[in-house]
RNA sequence: GCCCGCUUGGUGUAGAGGUUAUCAUGCAGGAUUGUCAUUCCUGCGACCCGAGUUCAAUUCUCGGAGUGGGCGCCA
């Protein structure tokens, strides 16, 4: 069986109707409690002994603890009850904190740190779990994605699966600290709208009462508004849809989106904000011991699997930056088969990340692989004669996770670019109006929150950093 | 959209044209135990669906469904 216990509790629990105090506190406070009626309630992780005794390991989110029954004190019938109790069922138990008797320590091991149980004088059943479990809470044995994803509920249980999702709000956490400190403040833009962000055809359709709608797939052209309309420096952290039928280990339908808007602004100005955010993350990471505590418990899972523990590297300011221009010429030092003006293939970013394994930005690519909004470089134009751009990436190894820019404020150079690329300025009459009285030169980027999620916490697929993942396959539970 | 794989107890797997279908985990019962990765004993539980080839198919072929991975595209 693998258990392990959840961090060590920072904030205060204030009892509530179903407990006095939490199974954290009890082995975090124990020493004070000890005498102390407590009423504690939790999930049954594993029992022991079928004689006039009994061992309850009881999990709630803040640790597990065990309990001890015994027939004198909580009666045969209660005790032959919890005895045939199925695992992961709902108890809830009143009795008294007391020290748990040590282990037998074995020559020459070290005698373990004090640990504390409560020692039962009565038990509520609150819900028994149906046996068999869909899948094992605390088995070791793998279990693959797709059982995990139909049964969740249960997935979530596990302590790793539960110790990510703590990270997932730690690192939103540290996100927005590090924006709010540098003058940003968080809003919401819509994801109802009626026109496509940047014309392609990847979009959810729906009916907007008799109107033909989308689901939104960036907030970008809204965010941009926010700039025509003084804002100067805003965030959302909000979801974002795409219809794309694409089916990979790091794509989603509907994923939640970190941007950033920022007036008065180039690409580097942002790239700087970007850069001093995750570095504000993984350094909070390293050094918030509740975060810590779920890097480990994560470790001590992967230990089980005989995979590599994951490390946080604190990464260095600034990031290395590697232009667009030399990356080509890195691809094809390196034997990879590109030319100037492509995309830049996973296989061609494979070459890329061996010699930068962690984040490192793409400034500079052509005009022509950027949507229209993105700005011109003034008066470069590559070693091709090809327009460069304003736009960046950024990458963690082989992987992006950011793309961004600065984004062209000027109204006549915005409507070239839109013609430029096929799409017509009328439907982007709502977007275009914003900049009829002028807009300040700004920049911004969009993050993906699964992504640098799945960088941080080893994940091999987002879908496991998304509570209930939307793929092409999914949209149930 | 293209390419390649896979589908065996609740879970994760091994395997072969004819087997008593492997192992782990789990579940049930029992013995022991203030246990604590308990240990020991006994038992339970599975070949995705359809068609075909064959004396015989869970195994081979075809189709379907489900699912995993790679690519394109992106965050």
């Amino acid at each position: 069986m693998f258990s392990a216990c959840p961090p060590p509790i920072m904030s205060t629990w204030v009892p509530t109707a179903y407990r006095t105090h939490t199974l954290g506190e009890i082995q975090n406070i124990g020493a004070d409690l000890i005498g102390q009626e407590v009423t504690v309630s939790g999930f049954m992780e594993a029992n022991r002994g079928k004689g006039a005794i009994c061992f309850v390991d009881l999990r709630d989110g803040t640790g597990i603890t065990q309990i001890f029954l015994k027939g004198d004190n909580v009666g045969d019938e209660a005790l032959d009850m919890v005895q045939r109790m199925t695992r992961e069922s709902t108890l809830q138990f009143t009795g008294t904190v007391s020290e748990k008797r040590p282990p037998k320590a074995k020559e020459g091991e070290p005698v373990p740190p004090p640990a504390y149980e409560v020692i039962a004088t009565s038990v509520n059943l609150i819900a028994r779990a149906v046996a068999p479990l869909p899948l094992g809470v605390t088995d070791t044995v793998h279990v693959a994605l797709d059982t995990r994803l139909d049964n969740r509920f249960l997935d979530l249980r596990r302590s790793h699966v539960n110790a990510m999702f703590h990270l997932r709000g730690k690192i939103l956490q540290y996100g927005r600290e590090a924006l709010i400190k540098e003058g940003f403040f968080e809003t919401h833009t819509p994801k109802i709208v009626a026109t496509a962000t940047e014309g392609g055809t990847d979009l959810f359709p729906m009916m907007y009462f008799d109107t033909p709608a989308f689901l939104n797939q960036s907030p970008q052209l809204y965010k941009q508004l926010c700039m025509s309309g003084g804002l100067e420096r805003v965030f959302e952290i909000g979801p974002a849809f795409r219809a794309e039928k694409h089916d990979t280990y790091r794509h989603l339908n509907e994923f939640i989106s970190f941007d950033i808007e920022c007036s008065w602004a180039n690409d580097e100005d942002v790239m700087g904000v970007l850069e001093r955010m995750i570095h504000h993350m993984w350094k909070s990471v390293a050094e918030d011991s509740e975060s810590q505590k779920h890097i480990s418990t994560i470790n001590a899972f992967r230990a089980t699997q005989d995979e590599e523990a994951i490390e946080v590297i604190v990464p260095e300011l600034p990031f290395p930056r590697l232009s667009y221009c030399d990356a080509i010429a890195t691809i094809q030092r390196k034997g990879g088969t590109i030319e100037w003006g492509a995309d830049i293939d996973a296989e061609n970013s494979d070459l890329l990340a061996e010699d930068l394994p962690q984040f490192y930005f793409l400034p500079r690519w052509p005009m022509e692989l950027k949507p229209f909004y993105i700005h011109h470089v003034e008066g470069e134009d590559g070693s091709t004669g090809r327009q460069l751009s304003r736009g960046f990436d950024l990458n963690f190894g082989r992987d992006e996770l950011t793309s961004g820019g600065q984004r062209e404020h000027r109204i006549d150079v915005l409507i070239e670019n839109l013609k430029a690329m096929a799409l017509d300025p009328e439907e982007f009459e709502f977007y275009v109006a914003g900049f009829r009285h002028g807009v300040p030169p700004h920049a911004g980027w969009g993050l993906g929150v699964e992504r640098i999620l799945m960088k941080l916490t080893g994940s091999k697929n987002v879908r496991e950093t998304v509570l209930f993942p939307r793929d092409r396959r999914r949209v149930s539970p």
